[in-house]
DNA sequence: CGGATGGGGGTAACCGGTTACCATCACCCT
DNA sequence: AGGGTGATGGTAACCGGTTACCCCCATCCG
């Protein structure tokens, strides 16, 4: 029904070659030949079918990002990124929802389905430490935000233990002591929940502190309702705190939130800090302390590494006992919720 | 490199039709044939080319959806919503972000990028009334949250003016009568900001109210920053009010924010309310009372009508003087920020 | 003036599926 | 027994690009 390129030659009197000459900027083609093309071209109202010269060419030009929920404000941010850097070097993103599901990243990994674009920028969940070899299909993939997944594949990773070992020794140069934390894993699933939780340990250790593990609020959910459901049933415990570290700033927003409503002042009764550094963290009241990851050099390196892949350069994922994964900057930032108290 | 479906058949001993109906599951394949096949492609490690199939069948099985920013939440959520309303319907979907800029939503019409999919919903932002031409391309495409476009395309849209107006009508309610407005609007694109502004100015006038335009407070930017620095400049021009609606929730939330930091109190200074209630918008203090659009609805109405249209069922969308746009339902969300005076 | 050189452009194979069309074959009916 | 019917599956054309390979011709040179 739409034009084709054989309509288009025969309606300008040349060949199809030089039609594919044209529109792919050929330099060897007559100027007056060129007219003629984009003339008829203009008049058919010629448009290039993609799916065809995907075909030919073996690549599609697009990339899949394959996130847990886009309306978590974290990843809308990163997908953001990605499709920014992606766009910067000619390529398309395609989003899938994995909801963070273990069956789904791994359905995803096995469909035919990813054949549909030409590499796979993954950001697992619920994945084990066992699962690494349903990633080496020989398929370009990406892995961002996890390091525990044994497997040769590019990772690119935030520094997910350093900057909550950071954010919470912050907490305690501050003075506070008993530090909650909000957020849990499961066990196995070795993700940013492991890796985080792991650096608050650390800083606890690190001050001769023990970890007081009813201080501990396990999430159903990593958002603000999750979040602040959490809080609110550590707060019916009623342990004590006089900090609470969220895995990631929808928690802590969520748990700042059952703070208020319980009466309790941020930060005079209690600090609070999150990681992300996602838009809102800067305009909650208070504003929250927390750890911003680089996301936008995360988005570059993982779609430089994976497009780099695809065209067959770049180094091949070397096995992940000899290769350190490659891993973002991040920066404390200190605003209102960890303020000195009035 | 990877193996083809003719591999797959010479494995088998059948003929690429037999496998074809194999992988396709039709019904008339003796199941001992079936079976040699399966393990061959099992063997093999037979993945199906999907651009080669979307050649031979005219169809990718992937829709476009351009939106102006997936940081904005309410568009992160609106491409959630989508893609699940798309995925039930089998399709994957491209995000493509325009910035909200008139040339990138009209190049992403022009191009012939978006051939690469089966169709398009578009969140339009930056088109002006006299753009609709553009629109009627014969390629389907659905029309989101915009009213305004005069074309024979899909629209599907939201109450925008009935819901701020809903909205200013409950400020009026509780006895504000100095309402702030935060957002504004290019002159000629005629989009949510300027729905939203006559559902405002409706509100006041059937209250008897004169506009005053000092209350306006002009944006820069639909964002937090855009609404906190809009309200800032409202009070340095010591501007009176109180009551500030926010032609969305990031900028109401931005407003609450500056009111914050300016030591005035919401709601006994002012009430604040905004428009599209993110989820932020029940965790923020206080909580925002705002409306909420179903975001579900939009989503699953545009989806279904794309997808009628690219297969070819499904009403032509009619000229935009017969045919009333698709209006989805609202719900006034009434929260802190508009609650009693302390 | 014959031949080398290289730009310009045509022909047809190829990418890997789908499917119209056709050929068998088993089975059943009259 | 002849023929109708439906299940099964083979052959080859087709989707609409890209491109290897080849040819032609203008230009330039000795």
């Amino acid at each position: 029904m739409s034009a084709t390129m054989r309509d288009v030659a025969r309606r300008a009197e040349v060949s199809v070659k030089t039609v594919s000459n044209v529109v792919n900027q050929f330099p060897h083609v007559r100027p007056a030949t060129r007219e003629r093309v984009l003339a008829a071209i203009d008049e058919l109202g010629y448009q290039m079918n993609f799916t065809a010269r995907s075909l030919s060419l073996g690549r599609t030009g697009m990339i899949t990002l394959a996130i847990p929920k886009l309306r978590l404000p974290y990843f809308a941010e990163l997908a953001d990124e990605v499709i920014g850097a992606a766009e910067a070097r000619g390529y398309t993103v395609l989003v899938e929802q994995t909801g963070g599901s273990r069956e789904r990243e791994i359905e995803l990994l096995a469909s035919d389905r990813r054949r549909m674009t030409d590499g796979l920028i993954l950001s697992p969940f619920g994945l084990r430490s066992g699962d690494g070899p349903r990633l080496e299909t020989g398929f370009p993939v990406v892995l961002l935000g996890e390091r525990s997944l044994h497997a040769r594949v590019h990772h690119v990773v935030m520094a997910n233990t350093a900057g909550t070992r950071a954010v919470t020794e912050h907490l305690l140069a501050i003075g506070r002591r008993r530090i909650a934390l909000v957020g849990s894993y499961e066990p196995g699933a070795e993700g940013a929940g492991y890796l985080r939780t792991q650096g608050y340990l650390e800083a606890l250790a690190a001050a001769g502190l023990e970890r007081d593990p009813a201080r501990t609020a396990p999430i159903e959910d990593w958002t603000m309702a999750g979040g602040a459901d959490a809080m609110r049933a550590l707060l019916a415990r009623g342990v004590e705190f006089d900090a609470v570290l969220g895995l990631n700033d929808v928690l802590a927003l969520g748990a700042m939130r059952a703070l208020f409503e319980h009466g309790l002042s941020v930060p005079d009764d209690v600090a609070v800090a999150g990681f992300d550094d996602i838009e809102e963290a800067g305009f909650s009241r208070p504003s929250l302390t927390t750890v911003r990851p680089d996301r936008a050099q995360i988005a570059r390196h993982a779609v430089a590494l994976l497009t780099e892949r695809i065209v067959g350069a770049g180094p091949e994922p070397a096995s992940p006992d000899r290769e350190a994964p490659y891993v973002a900057d991040y920066v404390l930032r200190v605003r209102e919720s960890t303020g000195p108290r009035a």
